[in-house]
DNA sequence: CTCACAATTGCAAGCGCTTCCAAGCTGCTG
DNA sequence: CAGCAGCTTGGAAGCGCTTGCAATTGTGAG
């Protein structure tokens, strides 16, 4: 492997020069510019990061936390972080935290401190403040997507404000029975997410006078699986059925869908399903969703932040609202003209 | 930031002993090594991984290239090699080559490349033997998932016995009109596992000694919602319906039974569907299917690779095929007792 | 034609750690 | 009690690159 030793002697040059020529940094005459990229182009050069991020300080290496990278919302964050990163020139460092408190301790303790990255992508993920002031005392920015990050930068969707549009739709198609799937407990802890989303759909439910049943608001994981065990449930069990069913993730939603088809529901005649995410999935389903588009967070974290590096200025905390809208499919309709209560 | 000279001074140590204490190379007293750990504790040491893998050469870092993290095999894989290295210590860089053939162009000849990454492990990505020289040359051993890769070790299942083993399956429940859903020809490019699990299923209907038809070769992208819309070409087409589906994998197998769904048609009285994988959703949909553990795989392909790099052993490239195993549920079943042709 | 000043270039000092080597010790053996 | 082997230790030389600083070269003005 030839170092920049072997392209200085080449090219002519001395090795400070060569170096300045090829990062593109400092003053280099256009022909000792273009010695030096020949040489190394000839010698096949490639510059051993380790050493260049030693003696820089920059390590072109972005590092991304996330609960999963199996689920759908992350995969697309990361999809979109990662085509990002890579045309910038960054690598990727991944820590999927899945799988245990401990592997989740030990990333934030332990990697992150390694110096090995730039800059922190928090994805869903709640930490704690002592967790952010130690990644920021090793002077590295942070941006939270999906997630509450005190004192760090973050992106995120109007959860509250979607949620609320999601339960207003139903109710403007006429239905006030509605019943709501949000996520498990587990999920509220590190990203909050599944409370506020039904705080936001209890609020268009208060808006327009209508009472929010306990026995119709269910949990699930997240997944399609999930969902659908929840939803046979809540759609076969022997309270009253709703007219409506807004799930907080379209992964849900679409488990929703099964379950009703189980029970010989039509959609959206029978039971309006509505979801949110903008899952690849829902065209299939006719699935009316809030698309957010999570792919895009992913990369406008990864633009935000490497403004933030290149400019060296220390830009501040700053909270952005990515922006969402309604899809309207063929999974939410006006309810059944008249309700009966069935028992399964 | 503490550095490895401050943990010295606090305990009364050379740098060289720390050194040695802290990463548990070389003869150092009990008493030596508990100072420096005590040291190093109380000052908050995280040794800087750029300096140490600059000076030894290691990087406890792996590279993992796959084609996309959004789809269930690349991020099942991702999922267990992520736990596997995290565990060990290690960093893993994503290399979502997705998007582009340049993108994978410039991660092969550019990132790789840059001594960043103790090993390679490459998902269902096909190489050309001049990639896999210029990997092999900078010295870093590279395994292959899910796809061959000459010259290299890999890890995969037997796709072509499998697939035989799933026409198999349906064959001796006594189908003889059975279609197969393979991959895009796009997808043959890169990981070549369509055509070898066509070819497996072609073995099954020869030695039963059943045609296989053109017109019920269908192919999809792999996805549920391409599979359904293939699908639904199939089942509600003009041509004489199969009475069982093959499909290659468990995602299109599930855009199979929706689309059969559609048509009114029961799963699995009306049509059998088999599929390959052991995805989570194949549980709601009552699939069968032929579960080959991708976590698994992603595991194993780490320790393979880690029981190298620490034994220093330059082990040989060695092919281990990954046990799989039929899991019959309820999507398969005898064919309906007379077949008419229908007309959708 | 000479001089001040700017653009180039090379020297050399690190970046923070690993590791070879030799020196210092300990505890035995003869 | 000398002599030696074996364990510990510290010194110091890098790992391969970046970059401050000074030296060199080139340029236009006076």
């Amino acid at each position: 492997m030839p170092g920049i030793k072997d392209v200085a002697e080449r090219a002519g040059l001395s090795i400070a020069t060569v170096s300045r020529a090829l990062s593109g940094k400092g003053n280099v005459s256009v022909r000792s510019k273009q010695r030096a990229q020949t040489a190394a182009a000839d010698l096949g050069f490639v510059p051993s990061y380790h050493a260049s991020s030693l003696a820089s300080g920059r390590n072109h290496n972005v590092g991304v936390v996330v609960p999963s990278v199996h689920r759908w919302f992350f995969s697309s964050v990361v999809e979109g972080v990662s085509a990002t990163l890579l045309d910038a020139g960054y690598d990727l460092t991944l820590y999927n935290v899945s799988g245990g408190e401990e592997r989740r301790h030990s990333v934030l303790n332990d990697f992150l401190l390694r110096k090995r990255v730039d800059a922190v992508i928090a994805v869903s993920l709640e930490l704690s403040t002592a967790e952010i002031q130690q990644l920021l005392a090793i002077h590295r920015p942070i941006v939270g997507i999906g997630g509450p990050l005190p004192g760090a930068s973050t992106i995120r969707i109007d959860d509250s404000g979607i949620a609320e549009a999601a339960g207003r739709h139903l109710i403007q198609l006429g239905h006030s029975k509605i019943a709501h799937m949000t996520g498990d407990a587990a999920y509220d802890k590190d990203f909050r997410l599944p409370g506020t989303r039904q705080g936001g759909f209890k609020e268009a439910m208060r808006d327009a006078g209508l009472a929010v049943r306990p026995e119709w608001q269910v949990c699930a994981d997240f997944t399609i699986q999930g969902a659908y065990a929840s939803a046979r449930r809540l759609l076969g069990g022997s309270v009253e059925r709703p007219t409506a069913v807004f799930a907080a993730s379209d992964e849900m939603a679409i488990g929703t869908i099964l379950a009703a088809r189980d029970f010989g529901l039509r959609i959206p005649q029978d039971l309006s399903v509505i979801g949110i995410d903008g899952h690849e999935l829902g065209e299939v389903f006719g699935l009316t969703t809030i698309d957010q588009d999570a792919r895009g967070q992913g990369a406008l974290a990864v633009r935000r932040l490497l403004a933030g590096l290149e400019d060296g200025a220390n830009t501040a905390a700053e909270d952005t609202e990515y922006p969402t809208s309604l899809v309207i499919r063929s999974s939410t309709a006006v309810p059944p003209a008249e309700t009966v209560a069935l028992q399964a």
